[in-house]
DNA sequence: CTGTTAGCGCTTTCAC
DNA sequence: GTGAAAGCGCTAACAG
């Protein structure tokens, strides 16, 4: 396997130099002989010129390049998200590295470290450590940070927030003004920021109503996932689900943390007979795409993941580009998706 | 913001030269004089030194860094393969870009051209392109391919395939061996070689064992898909379920080409009041994760998709590494995963 | 318009 | 063990 031809060769063969097969080759705006052009081009195509993109990087110091990291590509949530954003990134002439940190703090600072040393300038980031010091410090070297779904206060970046707090009260509020008044959580542990506002907003709805509620009721998982585990979210709904059942005065709706495990909680009481939602209701949160595709359909809140994967790279290539120089924080809002997993108490007859 | 430090930076404060510093900060096993060694890295700490592996690339032009090109990221089919391709790659030093191509022939072409001028050495591919002379030519040129899904006939690369055909013999005879005789096949369109030999099995199995079928079993869609309307799998599903089920003479189970076409099916008979597996039977093919979620579960053929992915990228970086040099095929054989969505004629009360 | 030239940050002979 | 120096492929002053 040969050499690849550069525009060192070409010049040669076309008779000129360096520079101007550079000013042809590379289309910017510089004035070139149409005949030199046309040659130069034609020369380029005979010797199946494909340019070295890492010679250009390494004088212009831009690499084109932004990285994403997430938990893992498998959760539907963020492949919707990665889906925006590699179609924004593409249309702009980006390419995209993705990165699964796994939670993994070691793996995210790794990812961090990595991606810095090929030059990425830009990076989009559910950011699992507590510990923003590598962050921190990469954002001083000139590493630019939209920060989505896990926020970070307190650092000099771009953010891209949703408010979990205002979406567990809607969904909560929604099961109060459908009729209901026995209303059970079921959530992962409440170790993100994310969790415990939807947590808050849950327990802010039930407070504004005044209604009260049975410890059974309030069912978070106390360990953390074993992320590696293959559907550990859908698993936990089934146990925690199990949990609930177990008390004595049953909820008649469960707002549950999140779709996936969801799709756990109403396999567990389809499995106990329990008819969805006549006995009982189920809301989920998130909106991932299969939450339409079970029976019954899913009511649930609405992340919108796609448009937050499209908005967080316009944003970040927005400030790669210097369109934009000033951070901004967006503050997404939830958006009931109202299906047939929740009865209205008030349009059946079982009202009690 | 002012310029990162370079060797050459950390060489003048070391007293020393830019090749020893390169020495010890690469780490390759060169011998340099300990105090000078713990010198040059005290420095180098000193002064936030990260090293710039565009540098290093342009001289070994070795970039480290591979390409995926999948139709969506969002499939949970690719996702998958897409955690294990990243998984493996990030253990042993490489970073990964991802391209959704949509099925896009166009798209897939201008990521095979921007991916090879980024100077990435190996791609891993679920092509769609039934043009190949890019693809030809780029190989020719030094580019290492592991073909997977859709793969490349006649084609210098690794191949990963996956006996479609004999999953669709296993699939239909499971059925078959199940006690039913009157089975319906629901499919996307025969525009893909995979797809055609599901079909192939289907028949094949229904021919060895002497049964016949009634036209309107087989729905097979017309028109390819909107690849970038969401759900269009499902909805297809549902569609060509509406159309089964108009037929006089129906089927007791439908073999479906894929789990999320499989959805579709089971959502549309559900609303229509359909049992399953009492009255009609499901059978699916992929077990995406989802595929245990639902009720009833699904029984389908498991296409082993994160290992795949694992397996295609340590083929694929052995090659870049040159532990292997030889192009190898692989054939990943189809497994039934037995869950409830099919019903065992012989065991139960319903014989006719 | 065009060519010369000096690097971008790093590795790697080659000579000492 | 160590350093000088020559690039890797490209772009961008600068001079003509």
């Amino acid at each position: 396997m040969k050499k690849h031809p550069t525009i060192y060769d070409i010049a040669k063969k076309a008779d000129t130099s360096t520079a101007t097969v550079s000013r042809v080759l590379s289309n910017n705006g510089y004035p070139v002989r149409p005949e030199l052009r046309d040659k130069i081009r034609k020369v380029a195509e005979e010797v199946n010129y494909i340019p070295n993109v890492i010679g250009r990087q390494l004088k212009t110091n831009n690499s084109m390049t932004i990285g994403v990291i997430i938990p893992s590509i498998t959760n539907p949530f963020y492949s919707s998200i990665m889906l925006g954003i590699e179609d924004v990134a593409r249309s702009r002439g980006y390419h995209v590295f993705l990165c699964n940190s796994h939670r993994s703090p070691q793996l995210e600072e790794e990812y961090l470290k990595t991606l810095f040393e090929k030059q990425v300038k830009g990076l989009i980031v559910s950011s699992i450590s507590p510990d923003k010091k590598l962050l921190g410090a990469l954002i001083d070297k000139g590493l630019n940070i939209v920060a989505f779904d896990q926020t970070i206060d307190g650092l000099d970046s771009s953010q891209i927030h949703f408010d979990y707090q205002k979406g567990g009260f809607m969904a909560t509020e929604h099961l109060i003004k459908s009729g209901h008044q026995k209303i059970a959580l079921i959530s992962a542990p409440l170790t993100r920021p994310s969790r415990k506002s939807v947590y808050e907003g849950y327990l802010h709805a039930l407070n504004q109503y005044g209604l009260g509620v049975d410890k059974s009721w309030i069912q978070i998982a106390s360990r953390e996932y074993e992320e590696f585990e293959r559907n550990y979210e859908f698993k936990n709904g089934i146990e925690l689900t199990q949990n609930l059942l177990k008390g004595t005065d049953l909820p008649t709706a469960i707002f549950v943390c999140n779709d996936m495990t969801a799709f756990g909680v109403m396999n567990e009481l389809i499995k106990q007979g329990i008819k969805i939602p006549e006995q009982i209701s189920v809301m989920g949160f998130d909106n991932i795409e299969f939450s339409e595709m079970i029976t019954p359909p899913l009511t649930t809140i609405q992340q919108p993941d796609y448009e937050m994967g499209k908005l967080a790279c316009n944003m970040l290539l927005d400030q790669l580009d210097e369109k934009t120089v000033e951070n901004v924080d967006i503050m997404l809002q939830p958006r009931i998706v109202d299906r047939s997993s929740v009865l209205h108490l008030e349009d059946s007859l079982l009202n009690r």
